[in-house]
DNA sequence: TAGATTGTTAATCGATTAACAATC
DNA sequence: TAGATTGTTAATCGATTAACAATC
């Protein structure tokens, strides 16, 4: 993705604050537009797209507080980031803030969620309720995020009909039909490693979009179906690698 | 951390197979030594401490199969990645292939192991005995990286005296002995956010040198103590976000 | 030998940091 | 006004990719 000379034609204008009518005094031909994300120049790094939650729950925090606004400054100072980082993140969900105040924290809210998907509830449905299905079932934190496990599957009879943490846990062949009648988008599979494969192809043949990967497994599917992996080893392998050789940064 | 120059000194030698005496031909007066490793010049960035562990993995399937050797045009297959980040990867961690054959497979186990201090048990404690809590108490993968929660400790009366897959419920008051008893360095902190800071603290003061924080607070500790979050509004924020735009790489 | 693979250097790419003008 | 903060460009740093000699 080649945005280089793109993103630097409109060189040094500052657009004015999001209500109003951007400055008139753009130094270049570039299409102005209400919203600086229309300009859709910069680009979003995993990185940055990882530290979002983190402002998010600080943001509400605030705001339970019952403050109306906090700078890029303070963020930074709570996570231990470069402001400059923040600053540069916040930008890229197109929030715009003002100089000597900071930002407006429900209008950053929005901006945040809007650029996660998470200003809408995301339905999701979880298959395999085993240790580690059921404490996701359980989990309270995924409200926050707007997202909700409506449905629980799992290939054990002895399982099936079980009510865990509020769901009724169907079989893997309910699966489709509850999966299209809902139109859900994401799955979560929390299986045994040998049935990960096999699980998560009826998972998409259902019509699943998104797959958020528990099992150790590689999964082979079609590219249109993102899936994100999600692995202790790795969290482990770092923290054991930092402790034997030397403890000297802290970023929990 | 500048070794750029340091580390071109020996610019094209290599080492002969390990078990043997490295070729005489080396081009540099570099003090060559039995083990690669020794010349310490190579760093290992965060990236390739977490692709360990799947190597490791899918290393222990192969032995399983009674395999003797694997080429990192193999790894890389399986994960997806480029064999030329597999062959530097495996170069950190000191193991030595041979052109055309590959690695050997049980030097490499070792190799591996040894790179993130798996080699040995680790012995941890896990605190708050929660949904997470629990669910990581009955986690069973954790044996296959030497890891072993030997303690489970929570403040809640009714929880205290339980047995949770296999561990009986303490208090937090016994953590501090128990801690320095076993000479336990890590810690798995599942504690509600609120308690997570004040959890943490007691952490430390019984001895804990490290902290694996599953909470979604930012822990304000010494710097001597390693702490590695582990979060999962990062994961679903990538997930959201790959989905909410183009699904087209599959990363799983 | 021929060709697959290792191990290394140089180039590229992406993320972080430094520096600073614009702004309120 | 003075000074804190925003938003941007340029420089640096780290990780990935490309290219290739050495090797079995």
């Amino acid at each position: 993705m080649k945005t280089t000379a793109a993103s630097k034609s409109s060189s040094r204008a500052r657009p004015a604050a999001p209500p109003t009518i951007p400055a008139a005094g753009a130094k270049t031909a570039f299409p102005e537009t209400l919203l600086r994300q229309a300009e859709g120049v910069r680009k979003a790094g995993l990185a940055c797209v990882k530290r979002m939650p983190s402002y998010l729950q600080l943001l509400r925090v605030l705001q339970a507080e019952g403050r109306e606004h906090v700078s890029g400054t303070v963020l930074a100072g709570v996570h231990h980031l470069e402001p400059v980082i923040v600053r540069k993140d916040l930008a890229i969900t197109g929030a715009v803030g003002t100089p000597r105040i900071g930002f407006r924290i429900p209008e950053l809210i929005t901006a945040i969620e809007q650029f996660l998907g998470w200003d809408h509830q995301t339905k999701a449905v979880l298959v395999g309720v085993g240790n580690l299905g059921t404490a996701l079932l359980g989990y309270q934190g995924f409200h926050d995020y707007g997202f909700r496990i409506v449905g629980a599957f799992d290939s054990d009879p002895n399982k099936v009909g079980k009510w865990v943490h509020g769901r009724k846990v169907q079989t893997i062949a309910q699966l489709i039909p509850f999966v299209r009648r809902g139109e859900i988008l994401l799955g979560m599979l929390t299986v045994p490693g040998p049935a990960a494969q096999e699980t998560a192809e009826v998972m998409v043949r259902a019509g699943i979009k998104g797959i958020w990967n528990f099992t150790a497994t590689k999964l082979q599917l079609p590219k249109k179906v993102v899936t994100q992996k999600e692995d202790l080893a790795e969290g482990l392998a770092v923290l054991s690698h930092r402790l034997q050789k030397r403890p000297q940064d802290a970023s929990s």
